[in-house]
DNA sequence: CACGGATTTAGACTACTTCTAAACCTGGAG
DNA sequence: CTCCAGGTTTAGAAGTAGTCTAAATCCGTG
């Protein structure tokens, strides 16, 4: 949340205030929203913002690892602010993604893999969240 | 590949032409096509098939079993004949996606998750296939 | 052979994403 | 101060994935 200006200057982006409202949101969130769902939620702070925009500085900010793309959800790409290794579970009822912490889960036999080259992984789990 | 007709009326999914043609496919691929491409190979077979009865069978394959819907690669489903438990290996050079049998890792650590009730999970990994 | 139900079809339509070309800053050189 | 060049933003067009609709077709039964 703290000073997303100085956090868009450090990593190489330059903040403008279209690029603010996008970073402040995207960055401000752990809903997986998706770009128009970003469009929509910035447009409150930067009212003429424009669709292409959102995704340009949504790319942007993927380059410069400041949120990371899934694809989880179907027919969508969604964005993760949370960007180190993690698993997600997917809420079949609602569509709703929650982040998994990466100690949650153990994973091992990759070794077994000798025909790839595996760069990351993650375990996606499909289900329903528990009433609590 | 065997007799794709018996297979689908034992499914329970009427046996037409077009249907015949669809399942051929994908069931006898193990690309994990997209709708798209299901559908100009079976066009081979059938030229009239339209976009329509292809998204109508594979929905309909897949709620019988006979293939698994895939949310994987950006922006498109892929449709998987192996419907049994496995992992998933993309390539990220080619975007060709591998089957990582289920006996190849092991996850541990689901139960540690009380607040979901995971009904599925498979581990999703990407990098590049080595040439061998 | 007519009937009715299931199936197929082309094309319209919606959703998501990328592209394009014009407009718009903004900051430095003259 | 003015002009220019870069990068940025914009609306809308275009491209791609998938769904929907209504008419046409097919097929088994009476």
């Amino acid at each position: 949340m703290a000073d997303i200006y100085e956090l868009l200057r450090s990593a190489g982006v330059q903040p403008t205030p279209q690029r603010l409202a996008v970073a402040r949101y995207v960055l401000g969130t752990t809903s997986h929203p998706t770009a128009d769902e970003v469009l929509a939620k910035a447009r409150r702070e930067c009212p003429t913002l424009s669709r292409a925009t959102v995704y340009n500085t949504l790319t942007r900010l993927a380059e410069h690892g400041l949120v990371r793309p899934q694809t989880i959800r179907e027919g969508v790409v969604v964005f993760d602010a949370h960007t180190e290794r993690h698993h997600h579970f997917v809420d079949e009822a609602t569509g709703k993604i929650y982040d998994v912490p990466w100690e949650a889960l153990s994973v091992s036999g990759e070794s077994s893999l000798r025909e790839y080259d595996v760069r990351d992984y993650q375990v996606v789990m499909r289900g329903r969240r528990r009433k609590s």
